[in-house]
DNA sequence: ATCCTAATTAATGTATACTTTAATGAATGC
DNA sequence: GCATTCATTAAAGTATACATTAATTAGGAT
């Protein structure tokens, strides 16, 4: 008998992932305003999940609801970025840390150790959207690690908001060569469980990605993205 | 001619800010569970503006919906505390760090000062709900001199998460006469501009208010709280 | 022509009625 | 007597109709 158990996800669910993922993909695009009746039409359901939907979104900070002016898509500054990048930095390095003094063994390490190698394989045919992936693969088994679920989820949300942005560098920016020996670095500390290294070592990663990406947005003027 | 701009908030704002009290005060106990409809009733409005509330709070993270079991606020274990103080103390030793960057002249720093000699007075006479009040005032005003908003929004919800706990614990912890001394310390360091030695001081001082909560739970073996 | 006022309107906010779904308990078969 | 299935039902999920409200525009007075 052929499993019949496709439980289908109630619509205001099913409307935060589409909705999230029109906003990744700019089909909703930074700065925009959008009526929930449109977007209700657009995605096929009433307004009520729709709304539901974006008032968790505007909690995750993708969109503000704006009472007879639509919701308008959050545009991210340089300074938003320089904001969101700051917490990151803290709370990965947190991560870092307590990974590091959590004893982990090299099984425990290994979806880690995978995402760095595959970050490697991606460099070396120059495919910066795969390194992307891995990459976020990456910071988001380092947060699992670390075993504060609500820093996981705090990044996580600004891992989202950051989304647009860093895609649009990608292909600006310098192939990440050094990214991923610092990614190298921590992974070994985390191994060694040396809290402190492994702390600052993240730290570091994560302020010299910052500056590097705010950087690149000023200079080229990407003032709203 | 009286001015009469008295704006009503829409319903579903109420609906936040009355629930969030009820779940404070303890009206709503941690770990009770409670169906849209009566909490509809007991505010006095139809389901939707209430669960458009109750989504909101969701994200928050003081409660859980769980389809046809009702909501569930969120209880704490002495494991959450301990997570969200460690969230805390990252992005509050960050604001205290970029707070004596930016360099706040003594007029600046005034609102902070005065949270500082508001909680002497209220220990001179072992006001300790007093002393609550303007230790919440010291951390949002440390957040607000921090300038990162984000930031300065999620230690909000943390310090949300820890309300109801650390009323439970005020009365049963010793005179926090060590906690402002180390308030004091962390003032001057930001005051001199030295940036180092306001996030260290400000993340020991954290650091054993995790400490002195968790051990306090445990102890009374305040499991879900 | 400009400013004020009032009507219009378009979008949100809210109530309600209806649909779907999962938990409970009853009934039937083994 | 136990398990399995079906009916019941209560609650969440959704659509829709309606109320509210703020923006916009039209009209009139100065």
């Amino acid at each position: 008998m052929p499993n019949q158990t496709e439980k289908t996800p109630p619509n205001f669910s099913i409307a935060v992932t589409k909705l999230r993922e029109m906003i990744f993909s700019s089909e909703l695009g930074p700065g925009t305003d959008h009526l929930e009746t449109e977007l209700a039409q657009t995605l096929g359901m009433s307004r009520t999940p729709v709304r539901e939907a974006l008032l968790v979104l505007e909690a995750q900070g993708l969109l503000t609801m704006r009472p007879r002016k639509g919701v308008r898509i959050s545009p991210l500054s340089p300074d938003d970025m320089s904001e969101i990048y700051d917490v990151l930095t803290e709370l990965e390095s947190l991560a870092a840390a307590d990974a590091a003094r959590a004893g982990y063994n090299a099984d425990d390490l290994k979806a880690l150790t995978q995402t760095i190698s595959d970050m490697d394989k991606a460099l070396a045919i120059e495919d910066r959207e795969g390194w992307a992936q891995a990459d976020d693969r990456f910071h988001q088994e380092l947060m699992r690690l670390g075993g504060n679920s609500r820093a996981a989820r705090i990044v996580g949300m600004m891992a989202d908001q950051v989304r647009r942005a860093r895609l649009v560098t990608l292909y600006m920016r310098p192939l990440p060569i050094k990214s991923n020996e610092d990614h190298t670095k921590v992974l070994n500390a985390i191994r060694e469980g040396d809290e402190e290294t492994a702390r600052l070592l993240h730290r570091e990663h994560r302020l010299s990605a910052k500056e590097m990406l705010t950087t690149l947005l000023q200079r080229h003027r990407l003032n709203k993205i």
